[in-house]
DNA sequence: AGTCGAATATTCGACATCGAGTATTCGCCG
DNA sequence: CGGCGAATACTCGATGTCGAATATTCGACT
């Protein structure tokens, strides 16, 4: 069988450290602090030992010795097997070369922002807005700060696209922003009557003729609805 | 106590939806199909089911009735509740107001891409922008042709937000790999030896101490390790 | 010598996730 | 009219997630 490995992102993480160097957990978590990996994979304690566990199943890596420092409580050094360097290899080859589909939070909650008056969602993403320019301040800041201490850009790529894509994302509220203060996005007029007849208490089904009566040229793709 | 939901998503879906008017789980599973929510929210059989059941604990949806229609199995079709109505008000206004960090495979791959040679990181880098490249004009195609379907642009808001998304993405990496390609990126000499020596079976402890003699001025910023 | 908080190091269990599996029925085609 | 594939509708359990709780030690300061 093919050697399967968790799904977790921070199982690579530990995978890449072990390959540097034998490390007991702690340390990995420690490790990855020190280097602001948690900035960039969600590191957490319960997943981290489990992760553990998990590639110690899977022969990934394993145990090599237990130390006792002090009275310290007992702590198990980790090794990377050599089935473990393979899987290390082939994980990161695939998630660099091959994009994947990621779900956010924010798209789901636009796709459904229908469900809120559009007035209220304006004033939603003008909220956004705000809190996007001012964690991008931050951001600018924080990488300024490592440029100047001389920390090497090769250290920071990933921080590089996150603000990229942070950019990007403002870049596409404000645009938004404007379409629909502008009233131009197609479908605004449908939605605001649809708020409007909910306000008022009229039922589901009625809303519904109604707007299929007022709107039918921005309905006009939705034939299959005559099926029911 | 707050009324609290459950992390996925997928139940600001199923609120959404029952907001609209009372269903039964796999028409809420349909439903999505047909509005290609698949697209923005993860859909998910095993998920939507528990998640279903997960809101009825919360007392947020509550079961209406149960229908046996011909002899297909039993549906039980839920309604939404005047408390699962504020709540999916609330997480709406969260979602769409306040951005959240979340954590991308490709980040993290990135934060990781040190454990492989340079060469081969610019080679799947190559490959992933050809990907990128090839995807963004299959998205273009079905958003051309979802407006000459007349679906009004409010429906597709979440889909020109990841397009945008994969813009930014495509503009990253093509500035990436130049920069990859020129050498000019601060760290690449100091990567690329740390590869020849391991491939020569220089011992991990050697490694650093020879990187950190060939290397001072891009260490400056580790003092820290002086301390072990 | 005492104590307080930060760091070290891990466990636990409640909860969530998800794909594969199961069972049924409808509709179409010959 | 019979059979087969697509659609309907849901279940199950192995696996994964994660924060809170636990327990200890070190160092700084009183």
């Amino acid at each position: 069988m093919a050697a399967t490995r968790p799904a977790n992102p921070l199982a690579l993480a530990v995978l890449v450290l072990l390959w540097e160097r034998p490390m007991h957990p702690y340390e990995m978590s420690s490790t990855l602090r020190e280097r602001r990996k948690e900035d960039s994979i969600k590191v957490n304690y319960g997943s981290l030992y489990s992760v553990v566990e998990s590639l110690m199943k899977r022969g990934l890596i394993e145990a090599t010795e237990t130390v006792r420092e002090g009275r310290r409580p007992e702590r198990t050094v980790y090794a990377i097997t050599e089935t473990g360097g393979q899987v290390m290899v082939d994980w990161l080859v695939e998630l660099l070369s091959t994009p994947k589909k990621e779900f956010t939070q924010f798209e789901a909650a636009l796709s459904l922002a229908g469900a809120l008056p559009p007035e209220q969602v304006i004033e939603l993403l003008g909220q956004r807005l705000r809190n996007l320019r001012f964690q991008q301040k931050a951001a600018e800041a924080v990488f300024e700060e490592a440029r100047s201490v001389g920390l090497p850009r090769l250290f920071m790529i990933e921080t590089e696209f996150t603000v990229a894509l942070q950019n990007a994302e403002i870049a596409f509220v404000e645009h938004l922003l404007h379409d629909l203060r502008d009233e131009t996005l197609g479908g605004f007029g449908m939605w605001r009557r649809i708020h409007e007849l909910r306000r008022d208490g009229v039922a589901p089904g009625e809303i519904e003729a109604k707007i299929a009566a007022e709107f039918p040229d921005e309905l006009v793709f939705a034939q299959h609805d005559e099926n029911h």
